[in-house]
DNA sequence: CCGTTCAGATACTATCGGTATCTGAGTATG
DNA sequence: CATACTCAGATACCGATAGTATCTGAACGG
């Protein structure tokens, strides 16, 4: 096997293991020491592969958008109509909304942000293009609905985008918030904006 | 002076300083040295007071949802019919949405409570306790709009704390978010649930 | 082969939260 | 009023951790 093959391994393999960690204990309370020696390395391994922990977090959030991304298009394209696609959405939220804390992650790294120009331009460039997105496929949804003309699309991709972020920090906190508020929410807002 | 006044007073202007440092800088960035310091003390005197970052931190919190809760009472009881009540609402959240930055405090603190069961009881109960506070606001506004029972409050006030959080995240990030969005749900869920 | 390169290991530094100990001004008591 | 006590705050220290500097040995090119 090559050195680059060897190399690529090792990230694959430190990215895998941080996200577990991150997701399980949160940015600040997951060392770089704990993260490389749990993936069979030493901390060397982490800074020849990463710039440092911003960017290896970054390598993780990355992987995470990959994986809800997937569970997002999978909830709307499993069905057909608008009411059937939004429950299969909230069937979506409802699993994977505050309960592997990624929203609780995303939003701690989202505090390095004032201290780091890279974490900051990186994080926004992320969220405008899954804002971006969730507006398609609000988009895709209400015009095969009909009422693609009542609904501003940009304006439900922050709102719903939004609401996600909140009900998920909140729930990673109160597992008793109840999750069809998004649900009953978006089913509010693509029925009409004014 | 007594020796209990003087504690007192360090104690606010100890509080005081940190909230304007942990508002610019974040709560991981935001060193107990700097900030006793910065108050005219030194860390023992931050130690003799609180039983350490999180217990500052949540005092901290405090003196900022008393203004905030000061805030979102004054937009309400400035006018009185349901649309100059959203309306003054929305002014105050172009303002204070996301640009002093407290939701981004708010939510980075919060990712401390999976490592202290402390920050994880009592932010759960200040949450408990806004919600309760915004759905009793709900409550009265629809009542004397006439629209009471076409409105769950609770489910509303859900919805309303989740879309200020992820917006004031979102914003305190990226400035170009268009704050209007939180207006205009606002609407759409108080004109009726279902 | 053999010198170069570079992924990853090892050793070290700086910073920060927290603890232990100290000190001197304020307090209670005779 | 004098003396002993208390405790807010200062000082000195410890352990953890992000980041840096240096080293090493195995994979490459020539």
């Amino acid at each position: 096997m090559s050195r680059a093959d060897r190399q690529a391994q090792t990230r694959e393999r430190l990215i895998e293991v941080a996200r577990e960690m991150f997701l399980a204990d949160g940015y600040a309370a997951t060392s770089l020491d704990k993260v490389a020696v749990r993936a069979g390395f030493s901390k060397g391994a982490v800074y020849s592969n990463f710039s440092g922990k911003e960017e290896l977090c970054m390598a993780v959030l990355d992987s995470i958008h990959e994986t809800q991304i997937q569970g997002v298009v999978a909830a709307f394209t499993l069905d057909t109509d608008l009411d059937g696609r939004i429950e299969a959405f909230a069937a979506w939220a409802r699993e994977g909304l505050g309960r592997p804390r990624w929203t609780a992650l995303e939003v701690e790294f989202g505090a390095i942000a004032r201290q780091s120009p890279y974490v900051a331009t990186e994080l926004v460039k992320r969220h405008r293009e899954i804002r971006a997105a969730i507006a398609q496929l609000v988009r895709q949804v209400t015009t095969e609905a009909g009422i693609a003309d009542t609904v501003d699309a940009d304006q439900a991709a922050t709102a719903l985008l939004s609401l996600g972020i909140g009900l998920g920090t909140l729930r990673s906190l109160d597992h008793t918030i109840d999750v069809a508020v998004f649900a009953d929410t978006m089913r509010v807002l693509l029925r009409g904006w004014r």
